[in-house]
DNA sequence: GTATACTTGCAACGCAGTTGCATTAAATTA
DNA sequence: TAATTTAATGCAACTGCGTTGCAAGTATAC
């Protein structure tokens, strides 16, 4: 099993309150987070450390950035696989118009687009806006 | 023909020295152009009263956004039979890794995307990153 | 030409995110 | 467990992109 406490350690990241009850916001959540969401969620965090925090995370391939055309970075958990070196983050994902909420949509296939248009493509992100599960109740 | 005079008329507004100024700059562009872009093609344009341009035209549909993943603003010329009411930019946007031009991919066929996730698709982008052809050589 | 409605320019503001630096705390080692 | 090292935290100040309020100026319609 993977605790928040293996988590920081496999990443090679030292234990703090603060880093356990962030990764524990995020992993928790059913839709990707900004920084402010989770300054919400957790009272008296401060906001600067809550980005360092953040940044620190991304970068150690802990969660990743959720691309959703807002001009708000959003987070969610990585891949198993992830680390320092590699990002494999590969799948769209979804902005409700209605709640503003973000969710990623792992299990959905992006297809190869064929091109011959001159550009090197080497990743791709695919935003799709709507209306969400939630909301369309 | 369409000049920059018979768009402004074709849309509904007062043809004024700095939209057209803008709106030459962001027809002649190959990519999509920030504000900020713009302002330094422009000397001594008023930042506030380009940032309102941009938003009129947009509104009129004239120009859309390119997204593009930065969360920077970017601009560039709409369909011709783009309007008030309708906006259909569908096509997928690339966006360099080395220079940071954001290029609209116009001929790009974008297949719609297999879902059975309870969420209700209503548009799409597609952001593809790489190496565009002039970084290329 | 005059009236009217819209556009422009300036100042001040809002918000997301960053940087510098001193203080504090986690991990390592003894 | 205590000392040492190295990294994390918290505060202040700042940057950058974009917005809002308001008075002055200008394009258009009559
Ligand atoms: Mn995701
Ligand atoms: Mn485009
Ligand atoms: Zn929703
Ligand atoms: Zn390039």
């Amino acid at each position: 099993m993977n605790t928040i406490h293996d988590i920081l350690k496999q990443h090679e990241l030292r234990i703090t309150p603060i880093r356990e009850m962030v990764l524990v916001v995020i992993r928790d959540s059913k839709s990707a987070l900004s920084s402010q969401d989770i300054e919400l969620k957790l009272n008296d965090i401060d906001r600067i450390t809550l980005y360092r925090t953040l940044k620190t995370f991304e970068s150690k391939g802990i969660i990743h950035k959720a691309v959703d055309g807002t001009n708000v970075q959003k987070f969610a958990m990585c891949d198993a696989g992830c680390n320092e070196h590699i990002h494999h983050d590969q799948h769209a994902h979804f902005n409700c118009d209605h709640c503003g909420s973000t969710f990623c949509l792992d299990s959905l296939e992006i297809p190869a687009i064929k091109h011959d248009t001159g550009f090197q493509v080497r990743s791709m992100d695919v935003i799709m806006k709507g209306i969400c599960a939630d909301c369309a109740d």
